[in-house]
This record gives C-alpha cells, sequence and structure tokens, in this order.
RNA sequence: GUCGCAGUAGCUCAGCUGGAUAGAGCAACGGUCUUCUAAACCGUAGGUCAGGCGUUCGAAUCGCCUCUGCGACACCA
C-alpha cells in the first residue's frame, strides 16, 4: 500500500535532534498542534515545556531553535513568540495527498484496526403495531453510520434490528382486532389500523375491565402457543415489518439479522439456570434479582414475583446468543440516553456471568428528541411520524428542484435523496448525546450547514469533471502550489485521521462536520478560482477536484446519506 | 433526595482531550450570476464561554462547590 508521509512525525523528529532529546520523540509528537490560521504555519510546536529545563523564555527558546532546525524538508520555519511554526512543502505535500486519493480512491481512510472483529450493533428496535417516530430514526441512522464507520476501520459490523415483538400488548391487539377488527383495512394500512385497534382498547377498558382479563388470556394463549393466536401475531409482525421495511428502503439502511424479543423466547430459561447455577440469583421482595451493591446499582430484576421475565431476562440471552454466534469484540446498544443507568446493570450482570464480550458491552447514547421541550409518547398523542418528516422533505426538495435545476433528468430520485439526505445529515450533524427539541422548519433546512449542501458541493465538483472531460487524464503529474488551493489539501490530508477519530468515539458527527468543512473549502476553492481555464495546472486543479468529489461522497455514504451526481 | 448528562452570539451548534486575537450556520443588514449549477461566495453586526474557587507558565477545555434545564432511580421497555 502506498504509504503518506507522517508530517507530524518529521517536525517531532526534526525538533527532537535540536533539542538534543532533552524531550523525546514521542512527547514532542503529542505537543505538536495545528494553527488555527494557516498564516501561522501547517504544524506549531510550543515551546513553553522547555522553558523550565532549560531556564529560559519560551519566546527565547523558539528563536533559538529555529536556528537549530533542519529547515531544508519545509518551505519555511519561523518563530513566533512562543511558537516553531512550520510551513510545509505545497507542492510536494499536494502531489502526495492527492496522488494517494486518486489512487486509493474510496478505499482512502481505511485502516485495519478492527482487525476483523465482529461487533453487534443492537439498534433501531422499532415495535410492533407502531408507527416509527423521530426517536426510532436516531437510533437507526446512527448505529447505521457507526456501522459503516467501524467497516471502514477494519471491524466486521452486525446490524441487529431487537424488534419490540413480543409482551402483553399483543394479548391486547388480538382482543381488540377479534372485536372490531378488519383484515382488509390491516392489509391496506397496517399499522394505522392496529394503533387505531390498539387506541380503542385503551379508551374502553377503563370501563369495561374485563376486557382487560381477556387481553391477558390471549396473551397466555399466545404463550401456550395457541394457534389462532401465534396466526395472528405472527400476521401483525408480518405486516409491520413490511411497513418498516418500507421505511428502511427510504432510509436506505438494511440489518443483518431482526433477532426481536420473540426470538429469545425459547432462550430464557437457559438465562436463569446459568444465573442459578452461578449463585448470582437472590430472592428479594418475592422476585428474583442479581444484586449490584458492589458498584452501587440497584439489584438487576430478573423474574417478577409472578414468575414473568422482564426486558433484562431478554437482554441477557441476547448477549449470551450474539456471545456464542459471533464471539464479538464489542457489543454495542444504539439506545436513548436515558437508559443509561439500565445498560450499566446490564453490564455488570454480564460481567459477573463471566461472559467473554462482556467487556465489549457499550451503550452508544444519544439526547432525546422532545417537543416544546417535553417527551413524546404514543399514549398521549404527542408523536412526530417519521414517514411524515421524511415525505415533506422529499416534498420540499421536489420543488427546489423545479424551481432551480427543472432540467434534471432523475427528479423523483434525487429528490428523495436530497430531501432524505437532509433528514439524515441533521440528525447526524451534532454530537449524538444532545438532545433534539423537535421543529419540522429547523429538520427541513438545504441551505447552510446541512446534508445537501455537502451535497451540492460535490454535484459542483462533477459538473466541473464532466465538462474538463476529467476521465481522459491519468494524472501522473499532480503539482499545486497556491493559496487557494491549500485549506482543501490539508484537509484531504486529515481524512484519515477524521475516520479514526470516528470510529474511537463511535461518533458519526465527527464525519458529518468534516464533510461540511470540506465541502466549505471547496466551495470558496470553487468561487475565487477559475478550475478549467486551460494552463500548466489545469490537470492539477481537476485532479484535486476529483479528490473532493471521491471523499465528499465517501464522507456522505458513511452516514448513510446518498450523493447524487447531479442535482 | 441520590446519580447521570448538559449550560459557549438572538436561535442551533463547533472548539482537534490544556495553548496563539473564542469560531461556524441560521436569523438581520449590505454586496456578488453575459464566464465551471447563486442549494453558492464575500462583507457588517453580534460574547461576563451559567457563576465562583482551585490546579497550571497558560483553562471554554481539568478538579471542587453553587445555580439552571433534562433524564434515570427494581416488578415498563
Amino acid at each position: 500500500m502506498y504509504k503518506i508521509m507522517n508530517y507530524k512525525l518529521l517536525v517531532a523528529t526534526e525538533v527532537a535532534k535540536a533539542v538534543d532529546n532533552i524531550l523525546s520523540e514521542e512527547d514532542i509528537y503529542k505537543k505538536i498542534e495545528r494553527p488555527k490560521s494557516s498564516d501561522m504555519g501547517d504544524l506549531a510546536f510550543p515551546a513553553f515545556m522547555l522553558s523550565k529545563s532549560l531556564k529560559k523564555a519560551p519566546q527565547e527558546i523558539a528563536g533559538e531553535l529555529i536556528n537549530k532546525i533542519d529547515t531544508s524538508k519545509f518551505e519555511k520555519v519561523e518563530a513566533v513568540g512562543p511558537y516553531v511554526n512550520f510551513f510545509l512543502d505545497k507542492n510536494s505535500f499536494s502531489s502526495e495527498v492527492i496522488t494517494n486519493v486518486l489512487k486509493e480512491e474510496n478505499n482512502y481512510g481505511n485502516n485495519s484496526d478492527g482487525e476483523n472483529g465482529n461487533v453487534t450493533i443492537d439498534m433501531s428496535s422499532p415495535n410492533i403495531a407502531k408507527p416509527m417516530s423521530m426517536g426510532h430514526l436516531r437510533s437507526t441512522v446512527i448505529g447505521n453510520s457507526i456501522a459503516k464507520i467501524l467497516e471502514k476501520n477494519g471491524y466486521n459490523p452486525i446490524k441487529d434490528n431487537h424488534l419490540g415483538d413480543w409482551g402483553t400488548q399483543f394479548g391486547k391487539l388480538i382482543t381488540a382486532y377479534l372485536k372490531w377488527g378488519n383484515e382488509e383495512d390491516v392489509r391496506r394500512d397496517p399499522i394505522h389500523y392496529l394503533v387505531e385497534y390498539y387506541v380503542k382498547f385503551h379508551k374502553l377498558d377503563k370501563e369495561q375491565p374485563e376486557l382487560d382479563d381477556e387481553a391477558r388470556d390471549w396473551f397466555k394463549k399466545l404463550e401456550n402457543g395457541n394457534e389462532e393466536a401465534v396466526r395472528l401475531w405472527k400476521w401483525f409482525r408480518e405486516v409491520s415489518l413490511e411497513a418498516f421495511n418500507e421505511t428502511y428502503k427510504t432510509l436506505g439502511v438494511d440489518f443483518d439479522t431482526y433477532n426481536g424479543e420473540a426470538f429469545y423466547n425459547d432462550k430464557l430459561q437457559e438465562v436463569v439456570d446459568i444465573l442459578k447455577d452461578d449463585n448470582l440469583l437472590v430472592e428479594s421482595r418475592g422476585a428474583q434479582v442479581v444484586n449490584l451493591d458492589e458498584y452501587d446499582l440497584n439489584p438487576a430484576l430478573i423474574l417478577k414475583s409472578d414468575g414473568a421475565s422482564l426486558y433484562i431476562t431478554r437482554d441477557i440471552a441476547a448477549a449470551l446468543y450474539r456471545d456464542r454466534t459471533y464471539k464479538p469484540v464489542k457489543n454495542l446498544y444504539v439506545v436513548g440516553s436515558e437508559q443509561t443507568y439500565y445498560f450499566n446493570q446490564l453490564k455488570k450482570v454480564l460481567e459477573k456471568m463471566n461472559l467473554d464480550s462482556a467487556k465489549g458491552v457499550e451503550h452508544v447514547p444519544f439526547g432525546l428528541i422532545t417537543v416544546d421541550g417535553k417527551k413524546l409518547s404514543t399514549r398521549s398523542g404527542r408523536i412526530i411520524l417519521l414517514n411524515d418528516v421524511l415525505n415533506e422533505s422529499i416534498d420540499l426538495a421536489k420543488k427546489q428542484i423545479d424551481e432551480k435545476n427543472p432540467e434534471l433528468p432523475n427528479k423523483d430520485e434525487v429528490a428523495k435523496e436530497v430531501g432524505v439526505g437532509a433528514i439524515i445529515f441533521g440528525d447526524l450533524k451534532s454530537e449524538r448525546i444532545n438532545n433534539i427539541d423537535f421543529v419540522l422548519e429547523d429538520q427541513l433546512k438545504f441551505e447552510g450547514e446541512t446534508g445537501p449542501y455537502v451535497q451540492y458541493a460535490r454535484v459542483r465538483a462533477e459538473s466541473i469533471l464532466k465538462k474538463g472531460h476529467a476521465d481522459k487524464y491519468n494524472f501522473s503529474d499532480v503539482s499545486l502550489d497556491n493559496k487557494q488551493s491549500w485549506a482543501t489539501i490539508k484537509l484531504i490530508q486529515s481524512f484519515p485521521d477524521i475516520v479514526k477519530e470516528a470510529s474511537e468515539n463511535l461518533e458519526p458527527s465527527v464525519i458529518a462536520k468534516y464533510s461540511l468543512r470540506l465541502a466549505k473549502a471547496f466551495n470558496k476553492y470553487y468561487a475565487n478560482e477559475r478550475i478549467l481555464d486551460d494552463n500548466d495546472e489545469l490537470e492539477s486543479r481537476l485532479a484535486l477536484v476529483k479528490s473532493v468529489s471521491i471523499i465528499l461522497k465517501e464522507s456522505l455514504r458513511l452516514l448513510g446519506v446518498k450523493s447524487p451526481d447531479e442535482m
């Protein structure tokens, strides 16, 4: 593989030599920083830490250092106050970076840190017979992006949709359906009608408590494998999943497994047995619990006092199953931050069980979505339907296309890519832990720091490449030596670091923010430089444009956002 | 009450895990399309980094305290 030069290391080596190794190369390397402004150079060494051992002012040290440092490998080295600023050789740096990108193409930035280790990702997890809301969007889109980021870092992600497809609500649903339901309606619009029945049930059961008895009875039948109950359950599950898959298709997300809660039904007894054998299970207030006092946590309830299992029982079964099936190096749960406490408990229980993958269990929390500062809930009717938001965004994108580029061939396809891209990007661009107070107009923005902004930057790049017949060049001799392109090139060079950072922090926003920076730098370049001018550097400029296009597309791909060639 | 997360421009957020004059986008105001797609670019204005104390040569960043908001605190998921 083409090995790109590590410029930071180069600086560290030169500084270490110049200070006669008073500080180790490693220590210096860690302290090297990137100046905010490019007229202060490309890399800088702050001389503060030398002032104690040399007993001199850092300004003085910086001034002396520039005379000792071998400057031949740099364009310029200068002392500014307490800093030694290094200016890289633009020509060779640019040439090296761009040649590398064009060679690697969308593999640029790949690394093998993950050593092909399996990573299970518990994500999305909508409830059967309920609509997907904006809350599900977050888990889906964050999980999807993390999977792609991990893959680029050499891991093998396994996306598991942990469907909410079991529980007492199915007793209610079956009861309601048999009383008021209609097969044709459910076929036509499953979620809509199933929710309607469910809501009706909840309205009436206050005055008709016999409904609850009936529901309980149906759930019991379902658990015991009653044919009618199982048939209906399977059917509800199937039609719901079809509706979900429609949404997933729109979002461009797929899964490796759909092991919902029901999948673990026959695996719960073993969990209880194992906990008993390990003497971890104790009785408390009539329930079976795992004590977690030593971690300052409340006990984890494994079985209710009536003997029924709980959510954590299934999660333990799931962790056990994943442990055996995949031997994961990480087992991630992309679930809202309100469940942090719960996941602390889960992890500790798994550790007490000595599960190999317990150390790799990690909750990947994200902030709450609220409306007017209040939590969403199906019951209160404060809910935002994901499909509605996506459709509105797609419609708006369509309008924009009709206005700005009416001749565009595949308008509907592009409107979808832009509209959906705006929603996904909007969700991923800020740190996932931040809460989001939902305002529709905020979501439907296509200008400024948005997905469409990044898409548009690449569209411009593609347009130039087409007009300049870029495919006839082989870009063998790239040389760019001007100020306009410099910011863009430095960003391109940093992409592999960004990919690592995103992976280490499990943070898609790192990629999103990077893509904005690159798009912005490119737009600026585009505005100030005539790329298609026929002169010496034409080929090199096209090579740069091509590199930008490759990386913008790859960045968006890592976020799960499509990148149209025209818009 | 205890624990967790957060508090940076009118609004939404960055600030590279301690460094140079705190940065973007939106909104406001002004400028730029006979030339590569104006979903863009340029400019103006906007700050007690919630408050306090401490560590340090140096703090928006680390520690402690206070205030404010949100969330979680065993038979829901």
